[in-house]
DNA sequence: GAGCTTGGTGTATTTTGAACACAATAGTAT
DNA sequence: ATACTATTGTGTTCAAAATACACCAAGCTC
């Protein structure tokens, strides 16, 4: 991955730029052809997967470290992100520990600290999104949450941590301004819902409950061209829809 | 709070013992005579309160290292505890990195380091709390949420997203089994709720409620020599109690 | 035991959620 | 054109849950 010099070049910098011990990995969650995804970044020559992380410079908030994360691998900005948890097992990074451990002696490597990582999650329009590898990686793309490949380290924890999160999340607050496009049918705003339930939701249920929550805006032009009846388009009254993150969607108690 | 040899000392050991840039810093809730309460740390000789914190060891896992400062703060074991939120700004312990700043320089004062601290809450049992303040502090006692005394840095906030935080877990989490003594009557119960919702409940709906879930066991012998009639007296059915907090309380969707 | 206070329980009403059936539309096959 | 099919839109019924409310029981004070 790194060669001897590209890593003492590495070291000083984070050194002097990053703070230690903290990390930050983001779980950017899409949705695309009724598919959930999750973008993962492969690291050249390996089968090896990451998460899209970075460090926190040393006069940065952490939020703003996360977006600025972000913004390098999806080419977004003013991305809902949501931190959701600290991953501080200090073993989560051993196999990175040993990795440079004969190029340099450990005070002097980056990558022998312990790190504790601050889990983000993202919802991302997908279309929107350019993919971006960093050096270090082949490549950076969406892989189904069905089907994910080999992530490394604790990172496959993180990303059903994530989704745990998520599908809480979907109780109390309402969901898919973030991942869907503008304009979008009732159907495509179920289907987001079934995919991160993964669970059969009753059309006409589903229609009602969400007309309810007072959030979407019915376009008067339905959408026309595909096959079957044509469907009314939807868009998220944007007022309404921050209104209910900030209160909640229902009472509980 | 420290003269000099004081910091120095403590300088040294903690940075040959914690990792830089990180500490933990706990909400301790309790619940007594229809108030809840928040542990506090006085310094001595200051108006000046803190939630009581810590760093975490080299090689600690941070769930531990939250266990361990919590044990030394209140003698409390195997408390529940819950890893909420990360608080992360460059300014948010400014007033700290100038406190020392004339007896070290800043590469060897531990103080003038930036700090990202890991929030925890607690539910603890009130009863069995014992307060010892540590060397630093003057006292470590409980204050009414309603009437908490001047906190520095972002401790008030976070004490304020603690709550947040617990409010939002009542709707999917069965709770009270950590505030609450063994046993306890029903409107007892019903009060620790009143007080973290700050709202009314009606008394039998709030009773139907609780005993639906299934997490309570009744008693054969009512409390008695109280005034009045005697109530039942309840406890927690600890298993069917863990099984609810994993699976949640309502389905949602 | 009258009066007060607190605790226990039942019932009617409203609201919400789940299950379900039919009508409308736009394409496709004939 | 006409029938057919897949898909969307909407209404209605039924059950469950939340809410509101009223009464009885028990123990203390006097």
């Amino acid at each position: 991955m790194f060669n001897k010099q590209e890593l003492i070049d590495f070291c000083e910098t984070a050194r002097s730029n990053y703070l230690d011990h903290i990390s930050i990995d983001c779980v950017v969650f899409g949705f695309h052809e009724g598919q959930l995804k999750v973008l993962g970044l492969k690291i050249k020559n390996e089968a090896s997967w990451y998460l899209p992380g970075g460090f926190v410079m040393k006069d940065e908030p952490i939020e703003m470290a996360a977006n600025r994360i972000l913004k390098e691998r999806t080419g977004l900005d003013e991305i809902f992100l949501q931190q959701f948890r600290v991953f501080g097992d200090p073993d989560r990074a051993r196999p990175h520990h040993d990795m440079y451990k004969d190029m340099l002696p450990p005070e002097e490597n980056w990558f022998s600290m312990r790190f504790l990582t601050i889990g983000y999650y993202a919802l991302v329009d997908f279309v929107h999104v350019n993919p971006t590898p960093d050096g270090h990686s082949e490549s950076c793309t969406w892989y189904d949450l069905t089907d994910l490949p080999d992530f490394k380290l604790d990172h496959a924890q993180i990303i059903k941590s994530a989704l745990d999160t998520l599908r809480l999340q979907l109780n109390y607050q309402p969901i898919g301004y973030n991942l869907m496009p503008k304009e979008f049918t009732m159907p495509e705003l179920q289907k987001l819902y079934e995919t991160i339930l993964d669970k059969k939701l009753d059309r006409r249920n589903f229609q009602r409950r969400m007309l309810g929550f007072g959030i979407l805006n019915r376009s008067e032009q339905p959408r026309k061209g595909g096959a079957h009846k044509a469907p009314y388009l939807y868009s998220f009254d944007l007022k309404n829809y921050q209104n209910a993150l900030k209160e909640g969607l229902k009472g509980g108690w």
